[in-house]
DNA sequence: GTCTATAGCGGGATAGAC
DNA sequence: GTCTATCCCGCTATAGAC
């Protein structure tokens, strides 16, 4: 039996990570670092100021000489996460050749969607699933960085399209299935799993393909 | 642009339903049907007693003659949600011929699985993402479905496997996809969407069997 | 920058009248 | 079953000393 009597977690990691370069020095930074660990555990709403003060070891009111609000904390982990999706996946498509087949340009954007949710699970599970608890003002650079990822992928697959690599029934609905799939390795992918995530990644570049309708010897 | 201005929602769905015949009658069902929409919205820990009992027209007091508190509320909530997904998978299957070949079964699996998203976004929004806020006695009963449907889903495509009807590179990475794929389904389907739930359904059975491998004219 | 102390509010839940 | 009233606690955020 594999269900778990523990509490069951929200995410499965445990490394608390954020990309290289993007916390800030100092007090901020380990005040950003709780903040991804207890937002991606019990969510925006389920995590209180004092709990993040007590994670870094300061007092509570200390936490505002570096962030005007509980809000901002999260505000600035959603836009990083977003920031870091988006520039990996533009990165992965412009690093190949201007005349790479459609089939390599979905293939390096999905492993490179894949990985950044393997890499950093619990980042991208408060990108995602605690966006909606920001008021719109705040959410919107995200969301304009989500969209731009979304139209990377759809623009991928009409291409494949047109150049008959692929053959697909809706392009839309494609490129959101093909999005949920990497959206989903955060919340399982873990320490605790057999797969690495350059294996997984390989598993799902295949399974990508397959959902485009890419056939290597038709 | 395609980035809305307004409050990033949750669920895009705003039609709350629950299956017929599973909500109690009378304050006691209208309770968890405010819930149903509350928790989805602003998650559990985002959503207060008394504007559970506002929803429902009542004194915050009142709810505590049904419900011994909220978190009872939200677990008959989530029990609800994995019934009636392990009762619609487990008859999807059981429903064709004991000879069904694997491709057939796989389609019956995902087909209902899709639509039960489709129909029940926000049951499924709550179900899925607000688990974890349960003590774990009262998650383990959920779990336990939720691990018969991820059987289920494995043992179909084992079978498929073995008949030479699907080609896997990884059988619980796959399964794990095609789970995430039809879940994804509550966040973004609704009302402004042009596709109908069976539509979705059937895009996403093709997308399916093309991810286990499944070739028509082999 | 960090602390102690606290304001001011809203939270979950209960008591007891009707 | 539903209400009014309230307890008690924890919450976000601020004031002001060091």
């Amino acid at each position: 039996m594999d269900v778990p009597d523990w509490n069951p977690r929200r995410v499965a990691a445990v490394e608390a990570a954020l990309p290289e370069g993007v916390a800030p020095p100092g007090t901020r930074g380990r005040i950003l670092h709780a903040g991804l660990v207890l937002f991606a555990e019990t969510g925006f709403h389920g995590t209180s100021i004092r709990a993040i003060a007590q994670h870094v070891g300061i007092n509570s009111a200390t936490l505002y000489a570096h962030y005007p609000s509980k809000e901002q904390v999260l505000a600035d982990l959603v836009l990083i996460g977003h920031r870091e999706m988006a520039d990996r996946l533009t990165t992965a498509v412009e690093a190949l050749p201007a005349d790479a087949a459609a089939q390599v340009r979905l293939a390096a954007l999905v492993r490179a969607h894949v990985l950044l949710h393997a890499e950093f699970p619990l980042l991208a599970t408060v990108t995602n699933g605690e966006l909606h608890a920001l008021e719109p003002a705040l959410a919107r650079p995200a969301l304009v960085l989500r969209a731009d990822c979304r139209r990377l992928l759809i623009e991928v697959l009409e291409r494949g399209v047109k150049d008959g690599a692929f053959r697909v029934a809706d392009l839309v609905l494609t490129a959101t299935a093909i999005g949920a799939i990497g959206m989903h390795v955060a919340s399982w992918f873990g320490p605790d799993q057999p797969a690495t995530g350059d294996r997984v990644a390989e598993v799902y570049v295949d399974l990508a393909l397959r959902m485009a309708g890419f056939r290597d010897a038709p």
